[in-house]
DNA sequence: CTTGGTGCAAACATTTTGCAGCACA
DNA sequence: TGTGCTGCAAAATGTTTGCACCAAG
């Protein structure tokens, strides 16, 4: 069920100033779908809003916890699919054994630098490689319709 | 653990006549850590290279299976992890469900089309990736250890 | 012979699901 | 006031591990 898509900057850095149209970005995504928008859906958004960045479900939990507003794994990850669902978010895959999430929108872009070293990951907007990615979906007649770029690094003296 | 690394070359197919070095360097590696090459492991990579491309470990099971020679899913992990350690094959992700793999060698690069209508997976090299990804990591004075690219694809008339 | 390998089944970790009661619209 | 949402606990999934027996070197 793809909910309503929303443009996707990708310049700009996470701030305050986006929750409010995330959140009016959701609470119509719901409403056009008859889902509610409950208290807990507006806490996850919230928390993973103030990341700023990447973050697991783990992660969101222990955050929610801490601020006292405990959800329940089970809320957790049906919200997430449902952000993902409606492009808030978007899942990220660089281990097996966790999945990271990013917003989609404020995110500073779907390359990721992880340093093996330290684990240290950190995300940034490559708009040569939009370029190339489309570049070489044209030569096959094939269309892009996103991509994720993971770099593994080191410290340059390694 | 990491055993022996083998140069990866990426232009060539997987064809039969790789087989036999992969195999080779294999019980190198195994040998150089004291461990034994084992006719399940023997099989494991033999059908490894067969597929010629991406895989599951659950193919690579039924793979096993309907040859009539059954290894049990514990060594086909254990197998994987140890082919993986020493660079003969690589762990590829892009679906939260399973984890895929490739051959290091004589796979066709670290590249994903990814066909999101048909799910269909097809790998090829970039070298200009190369360039952008030392280019990128270069200015923030580190050091790219490797990458991996995931491009999700539908038809161009879509 | 000695050490490591195999298969099995149980253990694991993360994510999903069924259900009864609760709360938004 | 009715449908959707929540929390809980149980299920499901892919992967890992402990153990007793087996086999490569």
């Amino acid at each position: 069920m793809p909910l309503e898509p929303i443009k996707a900057g990708n310049d700009a850095q996470p701030t305050l100033e986006i929750i409010e149209p995330l959140c009016a970005v959701f609470r119509r995504a719901l409403k056009e779908e008859g889902l509610k928008y409950t208290p807990e859906r507006a806490m996850i958004l919230d928390t993973i809003i103030a990341f700023d960045g990447l973050f697991e479900a783990d992660q969101l939990l222990d955050a929610l916890k801490e601020k006292g507003h405990s959800v329940s794994k089970a809320t957790v990850y049906r919200t997430l699919k449902l952000l993902e669902s409606c492009n808030i978010i978007q899942q990220v895959l660089f281990d097996r054994d966790q999945s990271h999430y990013q917003l989609t929108v404020g995110s500073t872009g779907n390359t990721l630098l992880i340093n093996i070293d330290s684990g240290e990951v950190e995300t940034l907007a490559v708009p040569e490689l939009i370029e190339l990615r489309d570049k070489i979906c044209a030569a096959k007649g094939l269309k892009a319709q996103g991509h994720k770029l993971q770099i593994f690094v080191s410290a340059s003296d390694a």
